[in-house]
RNA sequence: ACCCGGGUGGUGGAACAGGUAGACACGCAGGACUUAAAAUCCUGUUCGCCGAAAAAGCGAGUACGGGUUCGAUUCCCGUCCCGGGUACCA
């Protein structure tokens, strides 16, 4: 009887499938434990060998705690909105519902293969209407509530509305415009719709004007996470600046809790560093300039800044072009430059800023004056300064900040030294530990306790006040595109109207074209009965659905409510959450958003999604290349290159050859030859009679011929080798190279692990003899060893203790059931169908997913004495086997005596000796 | 440019609170079994020196240069290189 995987494997994947093995209950006295992946997008290119890796390390946690007694969450699902279905549905004309479908077949088939124990009974995809009505339903509640800064909690508008009738908005400063007031009476006197109008810019889903990243080539509005380097992340379009009606979430408003909640969560220091600097929380102020200008009524020019210690150094201003303020400061004699300049800042693409930063600007003509010693300091417009950020003007402190340094050198302005030998003159220095200088009556103090005495100062005068600011933006909501969540809003006489819960869900209608409709809305706009309706002709955007759908698993067919309480309550927080950092600024920044805006609403008990984040890092390709004689179709193996990647002086070609079609280095030439008709003509200079390629490790893509699916793996090898191969591989959070070649040690393993159990004539030779001591210590340091590392997440090591466990027990020739049982149940969240079917074979009743887990016993791998190392002088000279509960002076005498340190004493007595128990010994001389 | 990670044999990696560097595998070399192959098993495998070989021994060695320590892959300082993130955020 051999191991025949494929057997084996398909035999327990339907028998688990037939007795609902991975059903799970949301009413137990166990202790529960919810282990996530991240949603997938269900893509049409299929998985690769890379995409898997996660899976498998939840997969081997879930079944790690079940075994331990707990009750396992570890649910699967389809985040199945979203572009490139759209995409494709323009390019090949099939409706995104149908490519999407027949993705997720594929996608749950490849996933099939593999034997994960997701319960596929809670599969959630977020563009069925039963699931979208919920996202639908939480936008509603969104739209519905405020950010109440008393509180920072959302709170129903309802409220809001109560205290405006009161006392006006004083309570509540508007966070969309803090200039507005009003007084009880007046918002009673307000019509409907400047009602409306005033309470949209409190809703933690609003809609309104703004600048957003528009991608003409996708003809919809991107949010600031979508969008990498002035280009889209899907496609690379390019993506410009434009002003349009769109949908937002308020996540500002969250920005404090979202800081805060960091400290509570187990996510890795490298995550939470990105959202920290995402959210870009900067403490300084803003202050008030007087103007002098040739225009009149100009008013005053308020900037930020994190500086106010470098007041005395300013030497100019710069307001952003596109600021309305840039008007009133043009002098006659520079009005023609600024205009001239405003016209070159508008020609100029996001991507071309973006690419090319070069240093321009205007002086316009008029002046700030330094409210400390009236001094007047020459106003400039230049795009460095970003119109959306703090006041869009900023006082330039050339000494001390890089890009003011830079911009003053290329103008020629003349640069104050505030901050002494700190400065060379050549390079702006931004310490704050300078002792100023140049500063009146700031000379002396060093900056860092500058800082407050201005702001104090700035305070008392009224003429600034101290200031928080945030670089993370308001969330753009909306996509003006067919794939996505319909909004649940009408718009009536230009009032956003929300639908009653009781029409939910609203449907998305079935179209036939996918083409924009007019005014840049997107294609829902076509259809006649949706206009009619005055329905909102945006949709949602992809991560609508992905923010809230650990939520929907915990209760995936409730129909009375997105997750019953009862249930949230009992799963909780996830606690361990697997994917890539791709998702760090974006998908877990909403996620926890909407998960502590419900928390505020009191639908969920908890107000952090995830407890515990890991981060798996990428598989990469480790792609082969063949070298063409320039001009030919003669290949040469690598070996005969020259050093430059030529071959008898001759220029080759290096291209990238199927990683399929080589053996390790070696090329199968007759597979090259029909892989393309190019290469059917192909000749080849061997070495030794192969022709070997050359390797580079670099992203698994198609366009590189160096994915491997992992179908074909577990074809040739089966789900339990493949599982533990990607484990083996490295650890989990780091990217590392595939190379199908190293599979055969973990085959051999399993093979190794089988043949313990069976004879191939023999059958089964397990015994009922009693473990030896020797036995049980092998058996107790792996269950030591690898439930430790399994914990911790660890699986690469945990593979390596299988290995060493199952060759001490061939070495020990070990059959005994008391001691292989264990080993096996050990071995199920790794290997669970090789598992089962040696469960079964050595007389088990029951399933081993349902065993429970080997308890390590120190008695059985206590020594009573070590081999130490002996070093002298921290050199290792001499192995000696003492007692583990020698004293100092017994081990001093044991070791003196010992004929090697006599030679490397030479005579000498040791100055000291070192004796750390259970560690090593040190001779020192 | 800035902020995080990280540099260990031919390769993937191990050493989880400073204590025998290279676990476990891959690959490679040699051998056994076999008519042969596959499979399996055994031996060796950081580099250099010494040796016919083996054993033993010696020296160097965790990117590089320094430091702290009885002892450093691990801690500190400086340099170089690779990966990730951010990109005019005042």
């Amino acid at each position: 009887m051999e191991y025949s995987f494929r057997q084996i494997e398909q035999k327990w994947q339907a028998h688990w499938k037939a007795t609902n093995a991975y059903k799970v209950s949301n009413e137990s006295s166990k202790p529960k434990c919810y282990v996530l992946d991240m949603f997938p997008y269900p893509s049409g290119a299929g998985l690769h060998v890379g995409h898997p890796l996660g899976y498998i390390a939840s997969d081997i946690y879930s079944r790690f705690k079940r075994l331990k007694g707990f009750n396992v969450l570890h649910p699967m699902g389809y985040d199945a909105f979203g572009l490139p279905a759209e995409q494709y549905a323009i390019e090949h004309g099939v409706h995104p519902a149908v490519s999407t479908e027949q993705n997720i077949s594929n996608f749950r088939k490849q996933l099939d293969n593999i034997g994960f124990c997701f319960d596929w009974d809670r599969e959630v995809r977020t563009s069925d209407p039963s699931y979208y009505k919920w996202t639908q339903w939480i936008f509603l509640q969104l739209f519905n509530s405020f950010f109440n800064r008393h509180t920072a909690k959302a709170t129903p508008i309802s409220q809001l509305v109560e205290s405006f009738e009161k006392a006006g908005n004083q309570e509540h400063v508007c966070p969309a415009n803090n200039a507005l007031v009003f007084s009880g009476e007046e918002w009673k006197s307000f019509t409907p719709k400047r009602q409306q109008e005033i309470l949209m810019d409190y809703r933690l889903a609003f809609c309104g004007y703004g600048e957003v990243n528009w991608c003409e080539a996708l003809g919809t509005v991107l949010a600031n996470d979508e969008v990498v380097n002035g280009v889209s992340e899907r496609g690379g379009y390019p993506v410009e600046r434009k002003r349009l009606r769109q949908w937002y979430l308020r996540i500002t408003e969250y920005a404090d809790r979202l800081l805060e909640g960091l400290e509570q969560v187990d996510f890795s220091d490298a995550m939470k560093e990105m959202q920290t600097n995402w959210i870009g929380k900067s403490y300084g102020a803003e202050i008030d300039f007087k103007v002098s200008s040739e225009q009149e009524a100009v008013g005053n020019l308020r900037v930020y800044t994190t500086r106010p210690d470098t007041i005395f150094g300013v030497d100019f201003m710069v307001v952003a072009p596109e600021l309305d303020i840039v008007d009133h400061l043009k002098s006659a004699a520079q009005a023609s430059a600024v205009e001239e300049y405003l016209a070159y800042v508008k020609s100029r693409s996001e991507r071309e800023r973006m690419a090319e930063k070069k240093i321009s600007g205007v002086f316009t003509g008029a002046y700030a004056i330094n409210p400390f010693n009236g001094r007047k300091i020459p106003i400039w417009i230049s795009e460095y300064v970003l119109a959306g950020y703090g006041t869009g003007a900023i006082m330039a402190v050339p000494c001390g900040d890089e890009r003011d340094h830079k911009f003053a050198e290329h103008f020629n302005i003349p640069v104050t030294n505030i901050i002494g030998t700190h400065y060379n003159g050549r390079d702006a220095n931004p310490t704050k530990d300078a002792i100023l200088e140049n500063s009146e009556f700031l000379n002396g103090v060093l900056m860092r306790d500058a800082i407050s005495i201005v702001n104090d100062r700035i305070e008392a005068m009224g003429i600034g006040k101290r200031k928080v600011n945030y670089k993370m933006r308001d969330a753009a909501f909306s996509r003006q595109r067919y794939w996505g969540e319909p909004f649940p809003v009408q718009w009536k006489d230009g009032v956003a109207v929300p639908l009653p819960e009781s029409e939910l869900p609203l449907e998305l209608p079935y179209v036939d074209n996918y083409k924009p409709g007019p005014d840049g809305e997107g294609p829902l706009a076509n259809i006649p009965e949706w206009v009619a309706r005055e329905l909102e002709t945006n949709t949602m955007p992809g991560y609508a659905g992905s923010s809230w759908y650990f939520l929907r698993y915990m209760d995936p067919h409730n129909n009375q409510s997105f997750c019953d309480r009862k249930v949230s309550d009992y799963w909780g927080q996830v606690d361990l959450y697997i994917g890539g950092t791709e998702h760090a600024v974006g998908h877990l920044l909403y996620s926890r958003m909407w998960t502590k805006a419900l928390f505020d609403l009191g639908y969920i008990g908890h107000d952090e999604p995830y407890k515990k984040l890991v981060n798996q890092g990428m598989i990469q390709g480790s792609s082969r290349f063949v070298y063409r004689i320039h001009g030919t179709h003669t290949f040469v193996s690598r070996g005969l290159l020259e050093e430059e990647e030529t071959y008898q002086q001759k220029q080759l070609d290096k291209l990238h050859v199927d990683v399929n079609i080589v053996d390790g280095y070696e090329l199968d030439m007759a597979a090259f030859k029909n892989w393309k008709p190019d290469f059917s003509q192909a000749e080849f200079i061997l070495e030794d009679g192969k022709y070997l390629c050359g390797n580079e490790v670099e992203k698994m893509s198609k366009s590189k011929f160096n994915t491997v699916n992992p179908d074909q793996i577990v074809d040739r090898f089966g789900a339990d080798t493949f599982r533990m191969y990607e484990m083996f591989l490295g650890p989990v959070e780091i990217s590392k190279p595939w190379d199908t070649k190293g599979i055969e040690g973990v085959h051999r393993f399993l093979k190794k692990l089988w043949r313990l159990f069976i004879d191939e004539q023999k059958g089964v030779v397990v015994n009922n003899e009693p473990a030896t001591a020797e036995e049980l210590k092998v058996l107790h340091r792996a269950i030591r060893k690898i439930e430790d590392d399994t914990e911790r997440f660890s699986f690469n090591t945990g593979v390596s203790s299988f290995m060493i466990c199952v060759n001490e027990l061939s070495d020990l020739k070990c059959r005994k059931k008391v001691i292989l049982d264990q080993l096996l149940i050990l071995l199920t969240p790794y290997a669970p169908h090789i598992a089962e079917e040696l469960w079964q074979l050595t007389g088990n009743s029951g399933s081993i997913l349902d065993a429970s887990y080997p308890i390590f016993e120190e008695k059985y791998v206590k020594e009573s004495a070590k081999a130490y190392p002996v070093a002298i002088n921290g050199k290792t000279r001499a192995e000696i086997t003492i007692s583990l509960d020698a004293t100092q002076q017994q081990v001093e005498a044991i070791i003196l005596e010992d004929e090697t340190v006599k030679k490397w004493l030479d005579g000498k007595t040791p100055k000291k000796i070192i004796y750390v128990k259970n560690k090593m010994i040190n001779v020192v001389l």
